[in-house]
DNA sequence: TTTTGCTCTTGACAAAAATCAAGAAATCAT
DNA sequence: ATGATTTCTTGATTTTTGTCAAGAGCAAAA
C-alpha cells in the first residue's frame, strides 16, 4: 500500500482497495518551499491536501499576534474544512514550516469522487465526524485540564513533534505562552 | 414551515420543501422530564435529537467533577455525534434541565432518509462541517481569548440562556469556575 | 410555615499563568 | 566563519484564575 493510500485509510475507514486507488489517481503531489503559503487568510480553499513529508502550520492573525491552530505533520491532512466545502474565504493562512511534499487534491477533482466511488459519501461522513471528534476532544481538554495536563498528553502524543517545530508554535497550539511552555518543560525533563 | 422543519434547514442548509416533509416525516416527537437522562455515558447514541422546547445539558464526569460541554436549547440539536454515527459508546451523559420536548429522528431511520432524499449526502456533509465549524470556534476561543472575553463573546450571543439555567454549568461550558463566572458577571453588570 | 437543598456571591488567600525584560543558545544568511 | 535573527530560558513581577469557606437568597418539599 503507498504512503497516500494509508493516509486515506486512517481517515476515512475501511475503503476497498480498488476504490482506494481510484481515489489515490486524483491526487497530485506537489511541493511547497519553506515560509511559503498553502493557502492564505481570505482567500478561497481550493484544495484538500496530506503532508508527505514537512511541516505546516496553520494559524490566524489576531491584534497582530499569531494563534497557531494546528501543526499538520506526515500523514496528515491540511485543509480549511469549512473554507473548502463551503467555498467561502479561509480564516485561517496555512504555512511551511520546512520544505513539505504534498499530495493535493483540487475541489473540482474532489466532487468527481462520488462518480466513481459508490460508497464515498459514506466515507466522507466518517471522515468528517472524525475530524469533529478531535476538536470535541480539543475543547474538552481546555474545559477540564491545566496547562500542564494539556502539555503532557501531548507530548506523549507527540514526542517527535517536539524536536521539529520551534516549540513556541507548539505552545500557543496548546492554549499557553512560550514562558509558559518552557516552564512546563523544564519541570518534566528533570 | 413547521418548526421543525425550520430547525432542520438552519442546520443542513436550502433544502427542497418536499425533501424537508420527507425527512420530517421520520422524526418523532417525545418528552423527557427533567432531570431524566436522554443519553448516559458509556451507552449507545441511538437517536439525533432537536429540542422543541426546553433545555438539555451534555456533560461528562471526570474526577466527580462534571464537565459541562454544551446547553441545547428551543432549536438546538443534542446528540452524541460520535457515538451515533461509529455506533460506539457514548463519551457524553445528556440531561433534561427542564421538562423537554423533542424531535427524535432513530438511527435506524435516519439511515433511511437517503433513500428518499437524493441529495442527503450533501446535506449531511453540510451538517457535519457545520458543527466541525463550531467546535473550531470554541479551540480558537480557548487559544485567544480570556475567561472576560469568551463570557462576553458568550453572553452576547445567548442573552436569554442566563435567565434560564443555572449559571455554574455555563461557567463550566466556558471553561472558568462558577465564583471566576460570578465576579465577570458583576462587572459586567454595573 | 419551616426546613432543606441548591445557587450564587463575596472575601481572603493560593496557585497558575501572563507579562516584561534580559540574556543565552541555536540557527540562518552571507 | 561571522554577524544577524530567531528561539528558548530565566527571573522578577503582575494579573488572572482557582480554591476554600462562609453566608445570603431562593425555591421546592415536608
Amino acid at each position: 500500500m503507498t504512503e497516500l493510500e494509508q493516509y486515506i485509510k486512517s481517515y476515512f475507514g475501511i475503503v476497498a482497495i480498488d476504490d482506494l486507488k481510484t481515489i489515490v489517481t486524483l491526487f497530485k503531489t506537489t511541493t511547497i518551499k519553506r515560509g511559503e503559503f498553502l493557502l492564505k487568510s481570505g482567500k478561497y480553499c481550493n484544495k484538500l491536501s496530506f503532508v508527505q513529508s514537512g511541516l505546516l502550520r496553520m494559524f490566524a492573525t489576531i491584534d497582530d499576534k499569531e494563534v497557531t491552530q494546528w501543526i499538520s505533520t506526515n500523514g496528515y491532512f491540511a485543509t480549511d474544512l469549512s473554507s473548502f466545502i463551503f467555498e467561502k474565504p479561509s480564516r485561517w493562512t496555512i504555512q511551511a514550516l520546512v520544505d513539505t511534499e504534498l499530495y493535493s487534491i483540487t475541489k473540482e477533482d474532489y466532487k468527481k469522487i462520488g462518480n466513481f466511488v459508490p460508497k464515498w459519501n459514506e466515507l466522507e461522513k466518517l471522515f468528517l465526524v472524525r475530524c469533529f471528534t478531535i476538536l470535541e476532544d480539543r475543547v474538552f481538554s481546555h474545559l477540564s485540564m491545566t496547562a500542564e495536563e494539556r502539555y503532557n498528553l501531548f507530548f506523549e502524543n507527540n514526542k517527535e513533534l517536539f524536536n521539529q517545530v520551534p516549540l513556541h508554535y507548539i505552545a500557543s497550539m496548546l492554549g499557553m505562552t512560550p514562558e509558559t511552555f518552557s516552564r512546563i518543560r523544564k519541570k518534566q525533563l528533570l
